[in-house]
DNA sequence: AACATATATGTGCATTAAACATATAGGTGA
DNA sequence: TCACCTATATGTTTAATGCACATATATGTT
């Protein structure tokens, strides 16, 4: 599947095989750790086994992006954690959302919610283009 | 109005006001060129102005960013150009798409499609939780 | 006691895209 | 000739990211 929120890999392909399109939203890794923080609060690793639930399609997640952005969320007083000994193995930083948080996966919401719409602006300019002829715009998979 | 579809102003704010949540499709200027040579052959200058049309949000356009895309999709075969001088001004280059170039966009076409299923996905995810008392989902600009 | 394994949190490095600034050059009109 | 517009580029810096690696603790196994 040609699709992924994010990931770099292959833009500018090289090998025989076609190039790969991905459509990536930048930064979009920090409004979906927001989303599954404010549904429970979490550990990294946790979140890390959560994402797949987000990305349509599953696959490997970085774990050194999600503390990166979790720390740097945390210096931006957009989350909060405490150690967390409980439990078995080593502590855990347990994570939770703060007021300023929600305000900012708000504002990703509205973002979001504008993305949609100019993406969509773009498909049905491209559908008016180049499938005009055709039985109704199907795009391959 | 704080959306892009590219741009990476002012993610990490700092100043007294709000940072600035802007989505951002990465590579997202490729897939408009080859719309827009789609719809009509153009060269660069002319193209700087049409992308306006693209964006929700019209607004100074890069023109670096456009010459080098150009130049990069023409070395990768997905446009061909030609001296134009004819007309009044400097010559210009003139772009059209090859084959290859239309099989990109339809390939951009399919990823949009497959992202703007992604994005609703997290939109009504944050709905469901964050909007549930509230009378039915409006989001902010 | 030694070792493997699972959990958990990070760091360092190379690549890439993008923003912004600057350069080059021809054409037009005062 | 000088200013300005059109047109096409290059250079510099920063931020985001993918990937590999480093560290630490608890538990289970031999």
């Amino acid at each position: 599947m040609p699709w992924r929120l994010r990931h770099r890999k292959r833009l500018e392909a090289g090998n025989g095989e076609e190039p790969i399109i991905d459509l990536r939203v930048e930064r979009f890794l920090e409004p979906c750790l927001l989303l599954l923080l404010v549904e429970k609060p979490a550990h990294g690793y946790e979140l890390i086994d959560r994402l797949n639930q987000i990305w349509l399609v599953p696959e490997k997640q970085d774990p050194g992006a999600v503390y990166r952005n979790l720390r740097r969320l945390e210096r931006g007083g957009m989350v909060k954690s405490q150690w967390d000994t409980s439990g078995r193995g080593p502590a855990k930083r347990l994570y939770e959302v703060t007021p300023e948080g929600e305000k900012r996966l708000a504002a990703w919401a509205s973002a979001v919610d504008w993305g949609i719409k100019a993406l969509i602006k773009f498909l049905e300019r491209y559908k008016a283009t180049c499938l005009e002829a055709n039985e109704d715009g199907k795009l391959g998979r």
